[in-house]
DNA sequence: GTTTGGCATATTGTATACAAAATGCAAGAC
DNA sequence: GTCTTGCATTTTGTATACAATATGCCAAAC
């Protein structure tokens, strides 16, 4: 007996009430701010409210809802500060994954990574944003694959489920787009000399890049001061 | 009008039996593994089905506790993979607290920071363990607190609550504790020498520390290979 | 005109009832 | 003796009913 331990999927209501709501809060269909009313979404979904409230309470626990006592839920919105302070955060998370991934990269780790890097170029010469970032979020993935740490890769996933959040198809210029590619490159050219340092470097400067862009984003879209 | 924006706190049921939950949990009243019956802790509680599993909800969030469809729950049994993950995760987010501190500490926080010192290490020369570690755990959270980003506190102090879990009155021995007494004394002069690689080095190495301790505490207590 | 108080309504919080699934045991087959 | 099968029991999953709280409106007071 042994069927690898992984007994077959089997969603149970508040976890597929839960994904489904991931879902649309990632893609905006439900806003930041939002209040989410119980019998109403718990009708749109098809469910009673009892799994419902448990869905919230566990995208309340990923930082994706807010619920205030007695008042019910809303969807996060985030200040531009828990914008700074979670890609900081993201930041030391990734590059730490960089330094244990130094640790424990293989010559085959590098040639998978070079050959997505290399569709990440073609995608990027060809201006196709959607697979770029298709790849680009392949390359992260990998990256934290390699680093072995399940600790750590739910730390960065939860944090960046919170950022994606934000909708940001972050207004990625083409000078931005050219500088990010160009700091994948030394990633990985990083990774394959073995040097952590310069790995850490090219990461938090990656981030720090994307921060930017997603808070000159934020700046449009809504009036300084604001929430 | 603005009451600070702070509603005087009035805990619904399910976060009141999350909290007390929590405490359980950690004081090893409810073992790691141990499996909770719904009905049976809800009226223990005093509290029906409804508001406790919500409260599960909410602590497996935090990783406190492992629910399996139509199983149940249970609390979370970390493996030494799991310890050695979330202290090496630990580390990085300390170090990183540390990196910010030294950008943002002030000459009073300094001075805060010496009398706790002190403290400590009249706890220390007296044996009071207990209070040691009462006084350790203020230095840290301070230590977040000056680095002002909640987010990274927020992410410290989860993957910090399910270490405690272990309840791990790790067997710290008179060496251990000597050196992680000096550690702190390290740790401060780094801070007011605005030094921060050298914070993050003597913090990373605090963190090996105490991981070291709890894994051996572990290798006592159960059989190697054991879950 | 502004504020206060009270009521009607809407919404969240909690308990309970019912449904579905898992568990354990015992009887039968081999 | 061991393995399977089916049933009774227990436990979890979900819906619904009821309670408590918040919200919004309107009238009355100042």
């Amino acid at each position: 007996m042994d069927g690898s331990n992984i007994p077959i999927a089997r969603l149970t209501l508040p976890e597929a009430a839960a994904e489904r709501l991931r879902t649309l809060i990632i893609e905006g269909a439900l806003a930041p701010g939002a209040k989410l009313n119980e019998r109403e979404l718990s009708e749109q979904l098809g469910v009673s409210r009892t799994p419902l409230r448990e869905a919230f309470r566990m995208l309340a626990g990923d930082g994706l809802l807010v619920q205030l006592p007695n008042r019910g839920t809303q969807v996060v919105a985030m200040s531009r500060e828990d914008v700074q302070h979670a890609f900081e955060v993201m930041g030391a998370l990734e590059a730490f994954a960089g330094e244990l991934a130094v640790s424990r990269v293989t010559d085959g780790d590098i040639a998978d990574l070079r050959a997505l890097q290399a569709e990440m170029e073609a995608a990027h010469s060809r201006h196709d944003l959607p697979a770029y970032y298709q790849i680009n979020r392949v390359i992260h993935d990998r990256l934290n694959a390699i680093a072995a740490n399940p600790v750590l890769t739910h730390t960065y996933r939860t944090l960046n489920t919170r950022l994606h959040a934000l909708r940001f198809r972050s207004n990625l210029n083409i000078a931005k787009w050219n500088q990010a590619v160009a700091e994948h490159r030394d990633m990985i050219a990083a990774l394959a000399a073995r040097d952590g340092p310069a790995l850490r470097d090219v990461l938090i400067k990656h981030l720090r890049a994307k921060q930017q862009a997603v808070l000159e984003t934020m700046n449009n879209e809504k009036m300084p001061g604001g929430n």
